[in-house]
RNA sequence: GGGCGGCUAGCUCAGCGGGAGAGCACUGCCUUCACACGGCAGGGGUCACAGGUUCAAAUCCUGUGCCGCCCA
């Protein structure tokens, strides 16, 4: 016998993986392959934040993208994963920030340009984090191909939409009331504010009539506004105050009069029903001012002080000691008629978690209505399909409220605005500031000089060409021509608005195609308790941690490390101590990905638990020591691989048949997007089908002293050529055990090949199913389960060998020898005699199908054990017995109902009828035995 | 206030018009020559509730309750 590499007992991820990745990657398996006649595959990855690092939403997201990526490469797809980061404006120029303030710097002190220098460097050591643990999941993205959204190519992308937009009108700038962040000094789009339900109050301020008859009550969350008030507004059908409209109050501390007017807007049964008007610091009323041609005066500075527009007491101070100071003011004066206690919605910014005011300030725009249309109807028809289709409606609901897009961030970080300001201040959008010039120089009549605007574009703008511009986009590419539009996009619903559907409007605009043809929205991943996971709640899984195991302490320390509130830390830590008390153990990446792939349901979030994960660790396990067994019995032995026509053994054909029917599910599970039913279907297979019948069917006849040859060589070659077809549908879910075994078991099966990457999708071919075969194997599961099953009952070893009795029709009594030597060891039995005449007493019995079998335990049988379970069994089948009889009486159904069911509840019957029969005289046996003894 | 989704075994979830399923957990037996990260067997569910449509409803429709999420 040949030397022969033994496979270790269990399976080790840990090395498999780092050595497999290097090698894929080195050979550059990764690229698009093939030429013309291939049809091209193409999804682009949401580009994750350069300051990022990996999360299990993205551990979802990508392994579901490189699941897809690995099966239509395998097809024969010219496949390209297109990677990359995006440059995260906000983010990434705080983490630099962070950094100068240790060294007791602001950036204002390096200067914009060694700023964003700075800035580069921190990137080019520091950022992409992401992209290397991405290469732990068996990411198979073309790494030649990686951007980065301020590259200079994609750079010029962003400059050369500007320009286009600017000069057809979609693109202005203006003043207008935007969402402004106090502490970074930026505007920030709608997108980037997160309302949070706080506690707050209601404070009911009295401003006095201006002819002193009286006075009106308003309710405020916000009294320091007041200073910026313009009107007082009710509804123009509220009795209580119709007679004031048109009338003035004097404004208190201010003490200007101001003007009381009416509008729909105000609900005459919040608060006092009469509203303060604050155009330019509140959304509404901004709206209500321009209603009614109202003053807008801006009291704040950009970092929420009050500015010189108030009394001069109030100036410099911040909003909330301002508010302290109004209400006792107020106090003073008795205009503050009461509090109450009220939960209000506090609009924060998503990065600085500061108080988000609404602020008039200059800004650029892009009028995003117009494009929606478009946008809208591409999804209508058809040209893009939401898988779940559900959110469609989420889609639509948005894009046909569409407001327009604040493009311009006032930070040094991002895209700077191609826009330049002349001497009098007339604005200048060029792709180059030497064409701005030149542009000037005729305008002007003479050279001047230009002032280049210092704000920069969303970092969402950038990625919003993503699917054009990393193919090369103003240019006509050849990468372009092929894999744009993409196929699928793979993301979740939270950036629907964000991204997606600015996608959609930027791809349509300027490719004149949609970006891609279907959006598979996942869902979001929470903790085992349905948490979200964070920081702050310290329920934070690493997707490493569960791949490369981690010890409590390190756990611990990792989830409470750098805390924004630090005194959470001692819940997070016990908490912990408390869910992992042995930290976490390795499961490996196969595991994990499999994990993501069974959870990967349509439309629900994912509570993850950690039992799943382990069991499909198992799983990678139970793979791993089958392939060791066939490997021990093919390898070295003759497989026929050079044969003909073999004698296919009845298991042998039946696994067949069941792999047949597993390429078919996958297949069309990975098409449907249904990855969980792809996960269960491979599973139940290799451990179900294959593992738990096949590999145990099989010993009899590698191992049976009489069996033929030929026989032997048929089961080799089924044994192996099965294993090697199941690991290639299983590659997309598990690339990494695939690979390993893939090496050693395709030679044996005859396949060659450099990679399983690279080898064919096994594709299912209808003539293979064998319904008939499938059925005998199912006789024979039913009755070898029938005997385990009263050996269980009975509690009788397995090791104790058993001689039975049959009774049954002469074509199932030959059935029953034909599986002799399968039966047998399976069923642990020595052998049969068929039964003539009457059972002897102290028998055990069971019915399958047509056949009748006594175990006789005369001595070792416990009666009543055995009276009790044949009473359980017959009053269970005279329940199933009685539905099924009950609806074959009602003559509607036999009228109405589809003729093959009928057929099916009549075989359902009879098959019914006979078990019990079988049993019921089972039954009356013993107990005619306990009566005469 | 408007919209969307969920409620199925102890837990996590499939199934979405024709016999209630899986994984984990649980119970019993077994260190059998691939695997104890294992094998064999077993227990466990008025499919939230109430109506309706249908020969037939976990599945379709209406309503109620509870729980989430999004938008105001």
């Amino acid at each position: 016998m040949q030397e022969r590499v033994v496979l270790s007992k269990s399976y080790d991820p840990a090395g498999v993986e780092s050595r497999w990745y290097q090698v894929w990657e080195k050979a550059g398996y990764f690229a698009p392959r093939g030429g013309e006649e291939h049809p091209a595959y193409c999804i682009m990855i949401p580009p994750p934040n350069v300051t990022g690092s990996l999360h299990m939403g993205h551990a979802f997201q990508d392994t579901i993208m490189d699941a897809l990526t690995r099966y239509h490469r395998m097809q024969g797809e010219r496949t390209l994963w297109q990677t990359g980061t995006d440059h995260a404006g906000i983010a990434t120029q705080m983490v630099v920030e962070r950094q100068l303030e240790q060294e007791g710097k602001t950036r204002h002190d390096l200067g914009r340009e060694a700023f964003v220098e700075r800035i580069w460097q921190w990137r080019n050591t520091s950022g992409g984090t992401i992209v290397r643990q991405l290469r732990r999941l068996g990411a198979s993205c073309d790494w030649s191909r990686e951007r980065f959204t301020m590259d200079e190519h994609l750079s010029h992308a962003v400059t050369e939409v500007f320009v286009r937009l600017y000069q057809e009108g979609l693109i202005y700038r203006g003043q207008r009331l935007v969402n402004w962040d106090p502490v970074l000094h930026t505007a920030v789009s709608d997108l980037e504010v997160v309302a949070e339900e706080e506690a707050g109050s209601l404070w009911h301020m009295r401003y006095p009539l201006a002819d002193g008859s009286g006075h009106l009550v308003v309710a405020t969350t916000r009294p320091e506004t007041m200073l910026g008030d313009t009107a007082v507004a009710v509804h123009p059908e509220d009795e209580r105050y119709r007679h004031l409209v048109g009338r003035r109050v004097r404004l208190p501390l201010a003490e200007r009069d101001i003007p009381i007017i009416a509008d729909v807007y105000v609900d005459p049964a919040f608060g006092s029903g009469c509203v303060k008007i604050t155009p330019a610091h509140d959304f509404n009323d901004y709206a209500i001012g321009q209603r009614h041609g109202l003053a807008m005066i801006n009291i704040l500075t950009v970092d929420a002080r009050l500015n010189d527009a108030v009394p001069a007491a109030y100036r410099g101070l911040d909003r909330f000691v301002a508010r302290e100071r109004v209400l006792a003011d107020l106090e003073a004066q008795g205009l503050l008629e009461k509090t109450e206690p009220h939960r209000l919605m506090v609009p924060r910014g998503d990065r600085s978690r500061a108080v988000v005011e609404p602020y008039l300030t200059d800004q650029w725009f892009v009028r995003a209505g117009v494009l929606a249309e478009e946008a809208i109807r591409v999804v209508e028809d058809g040209r893009i399909r939401f898988v779940p289709s559900s959110w469609d409606k989420t889609y639509f609901e948005w894009m046909r409220n569409i407001q327009d897009w604040c493009i311009s961030r006032q930070i040094w970080w991002g895209h700077r605005i191609p826009a330049w300001y002349g001497p009098d201040g007339r604005v200048i959008v060029c792709r180059s500031e030497a064409e701005a010039l030149e542009w000037a120089a005729e305008e002007y009549g003479r050279p001047v000089a230009l002032i280049r605007d210092p704000d920069v574009l969303d970092t969402w703008f950038s990625s919003a060409l993503w699917p054009f511009s990393t193919l090369g986009w103003p240019a006509h590419t050849p990468e372009l021509r092929t894999f744009h539009p993409t196929n699928v996009l793979v993301t979740g619903f939270d950036i629907i608005f964000f991204w997606v559907a600015r996608m959609i409007m930027m791809g349509l605009k300027f490719t004149g195609e949609v970006p891609f043809r279907e959006v598979y929205i996942t869902g979001l991943i929470r903790d085992a308790e349905g948490q979200k996971m964070s920081k702050s709640k310290g329920n934070i899984l690493d997707p490493l941690d569960l791949i490369d195991g981690i010890g409590l302490d390190d756990l611990v320390e990792k989830r409470t490390r750098d805390m924004m509130q630090p005194q959470l830390a001692q819940r997070i830590a016990a908490a912990t101590r408390r869910e992992f008390p042995q930290g976490i153990p390795a499961f490996g990446t196969d595991a994990l990905r499999f994990t993501m792939a069974s959870l990967a349901t349509q439309g629900r979030d994912i509570k993850f638990d950690l039992g799943r994960i382990e069991g499909y660790r198992n799983f990678c396990n139970k793979l791993w020591n089958a392939s060791r067994f066939v490997l021990m019995n093919t390898e070295g032995a003759d497989c026929g691989l050079e044969r003909g026509e073999l004698p296919l053994s009845v298991p042998d054909r039946w696994i067949r048949s069941a792999l047949n029917r597993l390429a078919e599910d996958m297949a069309r599970a990975f098409d449907q997007y249904r990855f969980n039913d792809a996960a269960n279907a491979i599973y139940q297979f290799l451990w179900g089908h294959y593992c738990d019948w096949y590999l145990e069917l099989v010993k009899p006849i590698l191992y049976g002293e009489i069996v033929p040859e030929a026989e032997k060589v048929a089961a080799r070659r089924t044994l192996v050529q099965v294993l090697e077809t199941a690991l290639r549908l299983l590659h997309p879910l598990m690339p990494f055990i695939t690979e390993e075994l893939w090496q050693k078991v395709a030679p044996v099966a005859g396949r060659g090949g450099d990679s399983i990457m690279l080898a064919p999708w096994p594709d299912a071919d209808p003539a293979l199913n064998d319904p008939g075969i499938e059925a005998e194997m199912a006789w024979v599961m039913s009755f070898i389960n029938g005997v385990r099953n009263i050996r269980g009952a009975m509690d009788l070893p397995p090791a104790r060998e058993l001689e039975i009795l049959v009774t049954g029709a002469p074509e199932v009594l030959e059935r029953l020898e034909r599986f002799r030597t399968l039966i047998l060891p399976l069923a642990k039995l020595s052998g049969w005699s068929i039964l003539t005449g009457e059972a002897p007493a102290g028998c055990a019995a069971g019915v399958v199908e047509g056949l009748c079998f006594h175990i006789p335990l005369a001595g070792v049988i416990d009666l009543a054990a055995e009276t009790d379970r044949l009473h359980k069994a017959l009053a269970k089948l005279d329940g199933d017995l009685a539905q099924v009889q009950k609806k074959l009486g009602n003559e509607t159904f036999l009228a109405k109902a589809k003729p093959e069911v009928v057929a099916k509840d009549r075989e359902k019957q009879r098959s019914l009828a006979e078990k019990r029969q079988g049993l019921a005289e089972a039954l009356a046996r013993i107990e005619a035995l306990g009566r005469k003894s």
